[in-house]
DNA sequence: GCTATCTATGGCGGTTTTGCCATAAGGCAA
DNA sequence: TTGCCTTATGGCAAAACCGCCATAGATAGC
């Protein structure tokens, strides 16, 4: 029997670009830090020692994909988190580096 | 006070690693369709509609970042699912999906 | 042996991402 | 106004990604 796909592309087209928006380092420190609470783009900056531009730039990967949304105050602009489930992708994430490292050890035994 | 990162930067890369696996229409299309069981490459192939060699290609960044596995049986391959959380990871990216969606209906309803 | 099939790898252009620099835009204070 | 601070944007070069072609390796069957 013939497979085919579930959802049309553009849905798995939406998905990749979430999770896309997810796969960079810088991004997935800021989005830890604020899962505590708004944050400046400068203390962002400080946060990841990148430079301002580089982490404006990655904010608005993340905004553009949803994850986040601004408020500007005054000169300053805060970036909160926008969606709720964050949570379980961290714990997804790390089953599977969890299961990884069994995997390594398991390797490294045999 | 200053703000740092939760964790060494190696967890996030780690991280990073996985989420950037996730984020390609073609390898979302096949886990999705891998949740029902392992296929083998030359189904993947016809389910992607991308030469067997890019498919193979995709398979070996899912297979490095941990989330399948693979079993040679005779001259064919079979890929399987590794991890269990993927579900949870769906619908966290629907969610924001589902969020965005009212966003924008926000935006052109104002 | 030879051939056909399935999969993985190397290579090559084209596209996208990334990070820094420079700079522009906007607000606050003196 | 002038100056300072914060943020966003454009540009550029380096790197990574992506897709296909060609091909090599391995296995099954003849």
């Amino acid at each position: 029997m013939k497979v085919k796909p579930k959802h049309p592309i553009e849905r798995y087209e939406a998905r990749a670009k979430i999770a896309k928006a997810l796969g960079h380092p810088s991004r997935l420190i800021m989005l830890d830090a604020l899962s505590d609470g708004e944050l400046c783009v400068c203390e962002l900056t400080e946060l990841v020692g990148a430079d301002q531009s580089t982490v404006s730039k990655h904010l608005s990967v993340l905004k553009q994909a949803g994850i986040v949304s601004d408020r500007k105050e005054g000169v300053m602009t805060f970036y909160r988190v926008k969606v709720g489930c964050l949570q379980g992708f961290w714990q997804c994430i790390e089953s599977v580096l969890k299961e990884n490292l069994k995997t390594q050890r398991a390797a490294i035994g045999a």
